[in-house]
DNA sequence: ACGGTCTATCGAAACGCTTCGACGAATTCG
DNA sequence: CGAATTCGTCGAAGCGTTTCGATAGACCGT
């Protein structure tokens, strides 16, 4: 493996000047830089990332710290995932994934540490969240994927919920329907203060409001069985509901499930509108799924590309950056019957 | 940040036995050790992991290279990749996603050069993958996630294609279906030489073969579209078919779909059978699939243990190892409608 | 009491790069 | 036309570890 010596041996001049080639960091004669880049070449010489990264103290690594607690990542969370080494890749940088538990602050800490590490996202934040102190503390640049309760002076990304719910209620209420319940995530993510369940919760309450109708949230745990579940409290709770909106993604496919247990039709009697969904899964349902989309991989790249900026600039100001669910109208949501229809 | 050098100091050793307190490369009495133990906690030391990475010529950090024309990661891939992280993680390592074209050599040789990696886990291995030359090239050990054609002295893990096929077409027989259409892949994949397509064909065609059945094999692009054209093609060619076995999680959702738009009801008229796929999406399915469940945090976990294992002791005995996927059955499989049923 | 082993520790030389101060040559300016 | 500036390059001092050879005692058998 050749080094930096090599090349400047070969090139006929100091190490310092390869190092300049390299960096940009001075100005360098076109005649020097071509002999340069010529013994590089032939040398096939690759800069050592350690040394370079002890030297400059920039390691040129990003963290992706996901909580380890959660059973699997979901799309969205994989399309993030992917959109940020995607753009770390392209901008030079490398991704490390790092599964931290929530309240594993010392493993954290340790890990922020090391200096392996230029910059960290964080996924999944809470409402409070102490893992942000601890990465402020040791100094690690951050950008949160979600909001704590005050993010003033920290950088964010995340999806728009008020926003998206909107859109949603818009589209459904244009659609004429009334009674609209909101399945949401379930009590537990509730209390534990998920940012996304409570931020919805009250955009949804606040978006009934606005058309003055009464808003009906049921909670669902994360999966099919979740979902039927919900779907007998929404009917318990509003049992002349004609759409129901759903937060929860794997909620979704048991209440479709079980409306089509009840021999009810999608969109016919029920419309379900999914939120925060990936195409490919709401592609899955039959009919395919009404759904706000999810700006998974858009949100993994803008969250990498402002840390960077960060990184690269030196500049401090913070990016705080909110998008929206984009609304794609499938199968699964039309206008509800008549009432003449209904009693036909 | 304290240093080694500061550690020294306060517990008034020499630098080089601090290491030796950390690596454990040399024998160090009691006495030292807590002394310097003390130190480090007074000082909240941490090794900066680049100086350690450039003097020892390890950098505990492993590559995941993860072909990046996909679109997207599957459930499957997406429990590989945290299964590996956890592992990594667990291990005193750091695990780098990469995403690298399946052709771009010359980035991927760049990547492997830096010395950044201490070893690489390869995604979506094709049956001839110009990328493993390239990285045994540089010298980067290697762990496949499936297997090249010829894969003696390549140290892989991957999917029992063959059994996982086996085993599904046994519970079918077992039933008492006779007419079991196979949907593979897309012709695409196919023609790519994607091993998982090809090992499941010959696979399927072996053990159809073993009970004397006709083997019915239909391609089917990977989305609910090509699950619906899919079964469209399955008809034409066995109109008796009383069995689906499908190894396009997507397609699924289609052959689902469509299997109800024609009224025929699963596992009534059809049963359906989901190969490499998660709990969580089989679970999805109305009714939920029976589906031979993916070891896809296990495949991670294995490969991580397997080239830690290999860089740790230095061993180059290759790991070669295939895991079966489970059979679970759910609500989709069933016994075939008997001649009289079906005729009444 | 003496060379011979061990053991625990030290000092110094890497590891391969970046970066800073210095300096000769070329350029500019008054 | 000499002083001041700029440009391109060099040498050397780090960056914070690991690791190797050396060494000073402690311990052994004789």
């Amino acid at each position: 493996m050749a080094t930096m010596q090599d090349v400047a041996r070969l090139a006929q001049v100091s190490v310092s000047t390869v190092s300049y080639v390299l960096t940009g960091a001075r100005p360098i004669s076109q005649a020097t830089r071509q002999k340069v880049l010529a013994a590089m070449a032939e040398l096939d010489y690759q800069p050592n990332a350690m040394a370079r990264g002890l030297a400059s103290r920039r390691s040129h690594i990003v963290g992706l710290l996901l909580p380890v607690d959660e059973r699997g990542l979901g799309a969205t969370e994989t399309a993030f995932v992917t959109g940020a080494a995607a753009a770390a890749s392209a901008a030079g940088y490398h991704l490390v994934l790092s599964p931290v538990g929530v309240n594993d602050l010392d493993e954290l800490h340790r890990l922020a540490s090391q200096r392996m590490l230029d910059g960290a996202l964080l996924m999944e934040v809470q409402l409070a969240d102490p893992r942000v102190a601890v990465l402020q503390e040791v100094g690690v640049p951050l950008v949160l994927i979600g909001r704590t309760e005050d993010p003033s002076g920290l950088s964010y990304v995340d999806i728009d919920f008020d926003r998206t719910v909107r859109d949603a209620v818009d589209h459904l209420v244009g659609l004429g329907h009334r009674r609209i319940v909101y399945v949401n995530h379930s009590a537990a993510a509730l209390a534990h203060g998920y940012g996304p369940a409570l931020r919805t919760r009250d955009a949804y309450t606040a978006a009934m409001a606005g058309y003055d109708l009464e808003p009906v949230m049921v909670p669902a745990e994360d999966s099919a069985a979740g979902g039927r579940a919900a779907l007998d409290a929404a009917f318990a709770r509003a049992p002349d509901l004609t759409a129901v909106l759903a937060m929860n993604e794997s909620a979704v496919f048991g209440i479709l499930g079980e409306l089509a247990g009840r021999g009810l039709s999608v969109p016919g009697d029920v419309s379900v509108v999914s939120m925060v969904t990936s195409p490919q899964v709401a592609e899955l349902a039959t009919p395919a799924l009404t759904a706000m989309t999810s700006p998974g991989s858009a949100l993994g790249r803008i969250a990498v590309e402002a840390l960077l900026r960060h990184l690269d600039t030196g500049s401090d100001r913070v990016h705080q950056q909110l998008l929206p669910c984009t609304l794609e109208i499938r199968g699964s949501s039309g206008p509800p019957r008549t009432k003449e229809a209904a009693e036909q």
